[in-house]
DNA sequence: ACAATCTATTTTACTAGTAAAATAGATGCT
DNA sequence: AGCATCTATTTTACTAGTAAAATAGATTGT
């Protein structure tokens, strides 16, 4: 019995009339993902950063070169409001610059400095470690559908704007 | 193409020695669960409420009589301090009452009132029609079997404190 | 019974996130 | 070229969420 067939079982009773079906797949989605970022956040309290702050991280460490912060927005789906701010607190603490760009000065370039890279190096491979403890009671091959069917949903949804 | 997709080619070119297969299910498992939290938030707009508002009600909404704050809190996964705000919140709109509950002078109940219901009734099952919405590339047999993946890992994830 | 302790909720003080306005640079049209 | 328009980011003013302290009621041990 988890979150979601505890939900289900009480939408039965009180909206019998109601096809609640999708709430198998969306729920859960939900709830598991709230549990894992929780999770996350937890450990990363040691590295005296933020879930959000983490994710600005490993986007630029991900990518190919600087990137504009525009597309650490889009990432982040976050606002480019609060990109300002964590890019703002992560300069701050050393672990990313901005740089300008010159082919167009209204965009700013953001960058992991050495002390940033390190950072990741350290505690991405430990959120791995995380994520990888969730999927602990699923077969290689129950994974490898799991990630194929998540893989159609998030074509769809991406699709919807 | 999904995000995760474009996402791993980032880590496999620059951190190509980490394993990072877990993201194809948590990765994804978190992207999907922010754009249908988005979504869901828009689309509550005409109503005038918040994602975490209307996640109160429905709580309230399939629950068997009045819940405790102690109850919405765990299952909203929010703060004790963030129900006692939705609360006032809700209460100021007419949409739930609070009742002290006589076996027990510290604890307060929380119940939908008739307009509560009515917003539910309105608003539950356009809430339904997207999350099935985001599922439309999928077969009845997949959605089943995705349902019953993401089952297993709830229940990993929810044990793991 | 009553002091110490525990528990449920609220309050306080603060942090993070946002929408909309402001700023500054680029582009297009004539 | 020059002015209107568009675009990327930041600033401002505000809302939502939180941790920790405060409050108030319940429980336990003597």
């Amino acid at each position: 019995m988890d979150f979601v067939d505890r939900a289900r079982q009480g939408w039965e009773i009180s909206r019998p009339d109601l096809d609640v079906s999708s709430i198998e797949v969306m729920g859960r989605i939900g709830r598991i993902g709230a549990l894992a970022s929780h999770h996350a956040g937890r450990a990363l309290q040691s590295a005296e950063i933020t879930r959000a702050e983490f994710d600005v991280l490993c986007t630029l460490a991900r990518g190919e070169g600087p990137l504009r912060a525009s597309e650490v927005t889009a990432a982040t789906m976050l606002s480019g409001a609060s990109t300002t701010k964590n890019a703002e607190r992560l300069v701050k603490r050393g672990l990313i610059e901005r740089l300008p760009w010159e082919r167009d000065g209204r965009v700013v370039l953001m960058r992991l400095t050495a002390k940033g890279e390190e950072l990741i190096d350290r505690e991405f491979p430990r959120f791995l470690e995380t994520d990888a403890a969730m999927l602990a009671g699923l077969t290689a091959n129950e994974r490898t559908q799991l990630a194929a069917l998540l893989r159609k949903v998030a074509l769809t949804v991406e699709a919807l704007t």
